[in-house]
DNA sequence: CCCGTAACCTGATTGC
DNA sequence: TGCAATCAGGTTACGG
């Protein structure tokens, strides 16, 4: 479900609703989330009585900052966390509780079970899987035009399946990446490495105010994605060509195709997007 | 090393 | 209407 725009809308809500919060209990209903550690008490008892202090994000990832440990946190498809007084009923597909010490509980709820868990000791997070081979954020200084020029150059994959590549750059998922495709006028399956450094800038400039934009409109709500408070986001009326197949272009009024590209439902203009 | 594909899950929608 | 196939804002493990 949420690519960097949602994260980030779920990250600046669930501040609202968690800094100074500590922990008083843990429960796992479904292990398979929490990869590590891999003994769910310790999980458990490396959270008991920690406060979290602070929520950052790089890509698609949350990282609960709390005292001696960070949780970080990957949503996938379906994640949503949420804060309930404990005494409400606690909904299907609620697989981690973590119950803070005022009589609140923090939820994680996944319909699906894609999404992951794992606890590190502060400052080890960087050192492992998953964070360690993520790519630069697309607000970070370091994601510039000339960095993704040279990482487009050196791959004869499709642009599209390398803009999903979370190595390459972290954050854009499926909606996004058609979105800036079409943006940048570049079509998906243009060959990574046959794109002039004009069109590779276009791409970024593009991912970056695409990315913008949806964070200012609180994210995508295409199917399920609500954030921490339980608010849908606006971006959907912005959309271009993700989910508008067979519908008007906005720009030059042709219709939308869908197909597939890696596995991935892709929506293009064929006319606004340049093959090559 | 690099790349494409199956696997992980459940539920909603499409198609025969 | 019924039921099977297909599709979903994602990543990873595993082979070739």
């Amino acid at each position: 479900m949420p690519e960097l725009p949602e994260v980030e809308t779920i990250k600046e809500t669930l501040k609202q609703l968690c800094i100074h919060k500590t922990i008083a209990d843990v429960t796992v209903h479904w292990s398979n989330i929490v990869k590590c550690p891999d003994d769910t008490d310790q999980f458990k008892y490396q959270l008991i009585g920690q406060t979290i202090r602070d929520i950052t994000r790089k890509g698609k990832f949350l990282l609960f900052q709390l005292d001696d440990v960070v949780l970080v946190s990957h949503l996938r498809m379906e994640g949503k966390f949420g804060v309930h007084p404990a005494h409400k009923p606690v909904p299907k597909h609620t697989h981690v509780i973590f119950a803070f010490n005022n009589g609140e509980e923090l939820r994680y709820n996944d319909v699906r079970k894609f999404g992951t868990m794992h606890l590190f000791a502060k400052g080890d997070e960087w050192g492992h899987k998953p964070l360690n081979q993520l790519g630069p954020d697309p607000f970070d200084a370091t994601f510039t035009p000339e960095y993704l020029y040279q990482r487009l150059k050196k791959t004869e994959r499709v642009v599209k399946t390398v803009l999903l590549d979370q190595t390459v750059v972290a954050g854009l998922g499926n909606i996004y990446v058609d979105e800036t495709l079409f943006k940048a006028n570049i079509h998906p399956l243009h060959k990574a490495n046959k794109l002039k450094k004009k069109e590779s800038k276009a791409i970024w400039e593009a991912s970056i105010a695409t990315l913008r934009e949806a964070v200012d409109q609180g994210g995508t709500t295409i199917r399920s994605y609500v954030n921490s408070q339980g608010d849908i986001g606006m971006f959907q009326q912005r959309l271009f060509v993700y989910g508008r197949d067979g519908d008007p272009c906005k720009m030059c009024g042709r219709a939308i195709v869908k197909m597939k590209i890696g596995d991935r439902g892709t929506h293009v203009c064929v006319s606004c997007q340049k093959m090559k």
